[in-house]
DNA sequence: CATCCGTGGAA
DNA sequence: TTTCCAAGGAT
């Protein structure tokens, strides 16, 4: 194939849409696409079947940030319990905080639950079909309303992932590193975006970045974009360029296992800030120097015969938590309390700390 | 533009 | 073990 050349490829946006360059890139996609339980294959679309927008909308939001792996579960679980923008606008907000724990970046489950119920009270239960109109919902920012527009709707737009960033900036070998290079990358992949098929081009590229324009070891052998690649003979695996990133502190903090019969004391977060609005351990404030335990146990909700019970290791986007478990039987009217199996209502850190506690004492499992 | 915001798999 | 990083958004 003749994909762009150089002389092309060296000015910051292609003079003529690389059109050979899309139709190798959509074949690949028709031969090669990920069957993804939100996605409608590339045949089925081409055979006019489209994608229920409150789907790709749920999924969008549930994979910011987030890999395909891990939020495919939570995907099938919210679709088959809310199977539309009704029904997650009816939610039970606790019950769909609990759904997500586990999943990360809570204010995403605080903003799904604020855009279905403007969708369902407010747009009479229809996604917009408009890019800016799209962006106006709560959790929907650049990259989620142009992947809606194209997906869904299956209008041109500039759909920019973590993946898209990578595709481009091999396919041009940007120096510039991320993030300030976004706006140049952006600019480039705009460049690439033709009339065709806008839902199919934007799995496309994403696909490619994540089966083989991967991050570590790319499989250029298999890359239908390979003849364009102008970072092919320059280290692919060396794109995109980043700039170094802040040192992660760490934090420590106690944990309170508070027992009573097979219940367990939780609190509800704050509504906003870190794993806001989750259920949780009741815990002591998180600084930067370790807690002697008789310091800790002055910290505990209740009055009760503490020990320690063990010690976690957890690792947020910004920092790294160390947790010291303590825990006792007791009562504290104010708590929420919550048999074990409701334990995993709570985020990960949460639940790690309350697993290395109970394996302290095995008869209360 | 910088910071805050989770989690877990892979290397 | 540490480091990287993933279908980003809000402030």
């Amino acid at each position: 194939m003749h994909g762009i050349t150089i002389d092309q490829a060296m000015v910051s946006v292609p003079e003529s849409p690389p059109q050979p360059l899309r139709a190798a890139i959509l074949a690949w996609y028709d031969a090669h696409a990920r069957r993804l339980p939100w996605r409608v294959s590339p045949a089925a679309r081409a055979a006019g079947s489209r994608a229920d927008p409150y789907r790709v909308w749920l999924s969008e939001v549930m994979l910011q940030q987030t890999t395909v792996a891990h939020a495919t579960p939570y995907f099938v679980a919210f679709s088959r319990r809310w199977p539309t923008v009704e029904a997650l606008a009816a939610a039970d907000e606790a019950e769909l905080m609990a759904a997500w724990a586990g999943l990360g970046y809570y204010a995403r489950a605080r903003n799904l639950i604020a855009c279905a119920r403007k969708v369902a009270g407010q747009l009479g239960g229809v996604f917009p079909d408009q890019e800016a109109d799209l962006r106006a919902l709560p959790g929907v920012g650049g990259y989620t309303a142009a992947a809606i527009t194209a997906i869904a709707f299956d209008q041109p737009a500039n759909v920019l992932d973590a993946n898209i960033e990578r595709v481009v900036a091999r396919l041009f070998a940007v120096e510039a590193p991320l993030p300030a290079a976004k706006a140049e990358l952006a600019q480039l992949a705009q460049g690439l975006v033709g009339p065709e098929r806008p839902g199919d081009w934007a799995q496309a590229l994403m696909d490619l970045g994540a089966l083989v324009c991967t991050p570590a070891a790319p499989a250029c052998e298999r890359c239908p974009a390979a003849g364009a690649c102008r970072a092919r003979r320059l280290g692919p695996e060396t794109y995109p360029r980043r700039s170094p990133k802040a040192a992660r502190p760490r934090r420590h903090g106690a944990a309170f296992l508070l027992l009573n019969e097979d219940e367990v004391a939780l609190v509800r977060r704050p509504p906003k800030g870190l794993l806001g609005g989750m259920l949780a351990l009741p815990t002591s404030e998180w600084r930067a120097r370790p807690w002697a335990d008789a310091e800790a146990v002055a910290e505990a909700p209740a009055a009760a015969d503490w020990r320690a019970a063990g010690e976690i290791d957890h690792v947020f986007t910004h920092f790294a938590l160390t947790l010291r478990v303590f825990r006792a039987e007791g009562d504290w009217p104010e708590a929420i309390w919550t048999p074990l199996a409701g334990l995993e209502a709570m985020p990960s850190v949460f639940l790690k700390a309350a697993r290395v506690g109970l394996l302290a004492q095995p008869q209360l499992l």
